[in-house]
DNA sequence: GGCTTGAGTTAGACAAAGTCCAATCTTTAG
DNA sequence: CTAAAGATTGGACTTTGTCTAACTCAAGCC
């Protein structure tokens, strides 16, 4: 996957997203790095270079990217949200020494035995965070 | 389980917790019912009926029970920690649409194929958590 | 070209959860 | 009983995130 500035474009614009100029360097900063990034870090790394994107433009783009599917939400620390730019199912090792996120695989992991849910309801997705630490 | 003022004072003093007054009513808030209660909630009751305890205390309190493993911290909202009277192994099931949070059995669950942790690692606690919604 | 329209961006004010601090009060060990 | 250690407190503070009203900018239209 290539994440030249035609390739943002054309994913933003497959999403409905209009590819505005601080859109594209905040979806550049999501997608050209496999981390998982707090605002707070993705807000300095999109002003790094050279242009001023505001913190204001950084959340609204965020919790836009997440209402449209680029992107997921990873809640693992109550201080901060990450958002990941991996949307395939799949799960998390939390270190709580470092705050370091890692993933696993969702085929590396088996989850058998879901209840059944209220009727009505649907499942949004399953989360599993293995909280790691040093010995 | 009783969670009469004597039961409180034993359970506080088997975690090598002196037992306080306010100590004992955040405890009688937590123990006396199996929900998940945020500390906002917890200040709140504890201070229902008449006495005062402050905003600081039931941090401290929450904190100091967490760290000697009275309670367990459910992270499932960025907006705020959940604190979980059952420190049993268990797992979640989470309304993103009202916020109510229900118990799944350890038992019920079964998760096979956890990765092998780095050397030196240790395995803190698997949380499992099913977001669900209505239809 | 000028004008309107609507979407996007912005600074800064604001809100809510949680922490910190220094003064004061309670427990507990002796 | 008393002193030291531990607990509690109000209020200031921090941090993450949201809101608002003004401003920018490009697109379409006459």
């Amino acid at each position: 996957m290539s994440y030249s500035r035609e390739a943002m474009v054309e994913l933003l614009r497959k999403h409905g997203i209009s590819p505005t100029h601080q859109r594209l360097e905040i979806a550049h900063v999501l997608f050209s790095r496999c981390e998982h990034l707090s605002a707070d870090r993705i807000l300095a790394l999109t002003n790094e270079r050279f242009a001023e994107t505001s913190k204001a433009t950084v959340y609204n783009t965020l919790n836009l990217f997440r209402d449209r599917g680029l992107i997921r939400e990873v809640i693992v620390d109550p201080k901060r949200v990450f958002y990941d730019p991996n949307t395939q199912p799949h799960h998390h090792l939390y270190n709580v020494d470092t705050g370091e996120i890692t993933d696993i695989a969702a085929d590396a992991l088996e989850i058998s035995g879901m209840p059944a849910l209220p009727p009505g309801m649907v499942t949004e997705g399953v989360d599993v965070i293995v909280r790691i630490r040093a010995l």
